[in-house]
DNA sequence: TCAAATCGGTGACAAATGTCCTCGTTTTCC
DNA sequence: GGAAAACGAGGACATTTGTCACCGATTTGA
């Protein structure tokens, strides 16, 4: 039914058939068109959301009107905001895709049930949850201790084959420097090999 | 028998008496003397730490040797390396004490106990980890979209009280400015004030 | 108590980054 | 298919930040 979610499943998890089948019977596969929202600044996060395929963005804009890009999120990857998912407050945040993409969405009292009833499920989940922890805390401590350079280094380390499928100027926004910065640096190191 | 964290633990959940004489019963308390660590580089984190009194900060190094504060924690306040402690890896992070402080601290196996008798307690410890989630997010947001100077008036507002009882430069290590840096940005507002 | 370490401010200079602009190419989407 | 938008590069200049060196005051700890 969802083939891409049912391998990444069965590939990071030991549910059973039945339990995958349970859990695909309640999700809602949606396609979204490039730019097209899934969730806006000021609305509340009711769905967990698997991207089967395409690219998401998370992202944040400030009063002046600049965007801030926290996350991107390709296939094989969740996207949630965990602060008003879980507390049911208006969202901070905006979530869009980049390109044309395929998700699948659970309604939270829907993805509840079913973390309750799949203890591997839930097991999972959690695993999920903990590594986006120690990421972000990866995250604090690099945008504490590394130089832009060193930043955009660390990001082609860490998402190899992401640089080639979204701007420039948004891995800038995600970096936390200017596309203009970014350009020099790139435009340093192709100097340099 | 422990006060501090017995009015603390009160004031913030419903546990019962007999749950925090349970819960205290598992603790063990410890002074620690300025710069005494309870975790270094490499080892890990076996215990869940609560501190009755004093600052504690965790840090970690760079290979050229710059320390980097992620975090400081004051009375109140839980320390721990989540990733070490969780997967019992060793960590990269150290946690020392920036003045004479009182702390508990728990074994990961009677902590676990408590957490699976007592409901309360456990749910207690989720609000505790999904704040800092939270926290971790909207730093990691004004670390890509803030100045400096932002960066320092967030935090006086977010910790009052704590600039007072840590020196400057190690305020300027969390913001991940130079103390020469802060000290301009203190200087440029108190002549604006 | 007192020598040593820590701490914070400051000036001079260098390096990194931001801002503003123009330009040519590529991509998007009616 | 073609106009419009998005994209990335680069130059010129301003601003911010880092680096280094020095100094005096305060705190620490034996």
């Amino acid at each position: 039914m969802f083939p891409e979610f049912e391998s990444y499943l069965r590939s990071q998890t030991t549910v059973t058939r039945e339990e995958l089948q349970l859990i695909c019977s309640k999700a809602v596969e949606r396609k979204l068109r490039r730019k097209e929202a899934i969730l806006q600044e000021g609305e509340i996060c009711r769905y967990k959301t698997f991207i089967s395929s395409g690219i998401l963005r998370t992202y944040r804009t400030r009063e002046e009107g600049s965007e801030h890009i926290l996350q991107f999120m390709p296939e094989d990857t969740w996207a949630v905001d965990p602060e008003s998912y879980n507390e049911e407050v208006r969202s901070n945040y905006f979530i869009d895709a980049l390109e044309d993409s395929k998700i699948l969405q659970w309604a939270k009292a829907d993805f509840v049930a079913l973390l309750n009833n799949i203890p591997a499920f839930k097991n999972f989940s959690e695993k999920i949850i903990s590594a986006n922890i120690y990421l972000n805390r990866q995250r604090v401590f690099s945008s504490i201790s590394s130089t832009a350079e060193e930043k955009y280094d660390e990001f082609i380390q860490s998402y190899p084959g992401l640089f080639a499928r979204v701007p420039l100027h948004m891995v800038a926004s995600y970096l936390g420097v200017t596309r203009e910065t970014l350009s020099r640096i790139r435009h340093a190191q192709t100097k340099r090999d």
